[in-house]
DNA sequence: GCTGCTTTGTGAACGTGTGCACGATTGCCT
DNA sequence: AGGCAATCGTGCACACGTTCACAAAGCAGC
């Protein structure tokens, strides 16, 4: 069976805003909506009109000149484009605060990311229950990563202990990691690593606001143009 | 009086990697490191290391040819440009799971971003206390943001709310949000939002992995990289 | 002080992403 | 049927980001 139509790569920009667009598609098909164009698309996106068009070319042509692009197909496309015509479970690595809140989200399997399940180290978590998943002991990582066929491994450990939890996923077959460890995971070329840093983000708005305070002088009200 | 040097914009790019060099900066300092080439750094923080160079270079020349960069001088400077030689007190919008597990996560106040408060509109959440915090009611968010000083705020509510908390963490007078809800704030021009999406990331790997596994057929048992 | 080795700082080339502008296409109205 | 308004798809120019490559600058040893 030959692929009907060679897979175009598309950007790694475009990659990271067909969620956005798939959100807000299927927030509108929700409220009726059957018809977009790509200007009230951006309106809601916070993007440009002309961004949202060349992000869609990437699929494909699927709209509609002088009308506009059909939510419902649309929403199929973005779906299918972003491997979404299937629930991808997941497992989470670390019992901790974060892996709580992370397994007790909802949004997880609501949006096609099951728990498959949520291992850690320390024996006293091992066990417990947590909305509905039992805590394992991450020696059974393996186990569950093959008869679950996991692909995607979330590291929710402290920083001193996401290496190891990162090579144990790889080593149990796991190809895309999300880490929320404030490391900087060393793993094989072939797997894909996306990593999520509460303290990055807060310093670089950090860096905004020190900026907009003045800069040069950590004083008075120099020359502050623009505001709202 | 001039400034004693006009401050050069730096590319948000290099914003985004600075903290990133601050803590392995940290880290080897804190384990006797003194000083620490380019290449070193950017093999630590995964980068090239040219970029390294010219993202330090940013800062201005604080490197010393045929050496490398002192680590406590780096520090120092990095700490500075990001406006990290004081604390940021940061409220948090949203006592639910997410909420609950930011206010519990260390790393907050640590890392220089008190919490100065966590409101939420459900009266059977507020009084509570999280971690040390006590849960407040979110008609009370603008006399915290203003007898703490708090200019950054954390947005942990549901998606329906987020908008809201927003509107009312402006109004209150924050100027950067950290917005943790899938929905696309609209705020005046001059307040700085990032935002953090856990489905995003998932979908952006589910990208990845679809793609991996061969685009038309989703295949059974194919990639099996062997090593148990 | 001179030689050779190391490492920075940066100009220049290259690649990726953004936004404008406009032709092409479609639906609607008369 | 023809004209008109709406909207897509995309070529092009520009901005931003990355990487290479090398001269400049410093250290160490003799």
């Amino acid at each position: 069976m030959a692929p009907e139509r060679a897979r175009r790569r598309i950007p790694d920009a475009t990659v990271a805003r067909l969620p956005v667009y798939l959100r807000i598609l299927t927030e509108q098909g929700d409220e009726g909506v059957d018809n977009i164009s790509s200007e009230r698309l951006a309106e809601l996106g916070g993007v440009n009109a002309a961004k949202v068009r060349k992000d869609l070319s990437y699929l494909g042509s699927y709209g509609t000149r002088g009308v506009g692009y059909e939510v419902a197909y649309l929403v199929y496309q973005i779906r299918r484009e972003l491997g979404l015509t299937h629930d991808w479970p997941v497992i989470i690595v670390g019992a901790g605060n974060l892996g709580q809140a992370l397994a007790g989200y909802g949004g997880f399997g609501e949006r096609g990311f099951p728990v498959a399940g949520i291992v850690d180290i320390d024996d006293g978590k091992v066990g417990s229950v947590l909305s509905g998943v039992r805590v394992r002991h991450i020696d059974e990582l393996p186990q569950i990563v093959q008869t679950k066929r996991v692909s995607i491994g979330v590291v929710a450990t402290p920083a001193s202990a996401a290496q190891d939890a990162a090579d144990r996923l790889v080593r149990a077959g796991v190809t895309s990691i999300l880490n929320f460890a404030p490391v900087v995971l060393a793993v094989p070329r072939a797997i894909e690593v996306r990593k999520v840093d509460l303290a990055v983000e807060l310093q670089i708005l950090s860096y905004h606001e020190q900026r907009r305070a003045g800069g040069a002088i950590h004083a008075v009200g120099t020359t502050r143009p623009a505001s709202a």
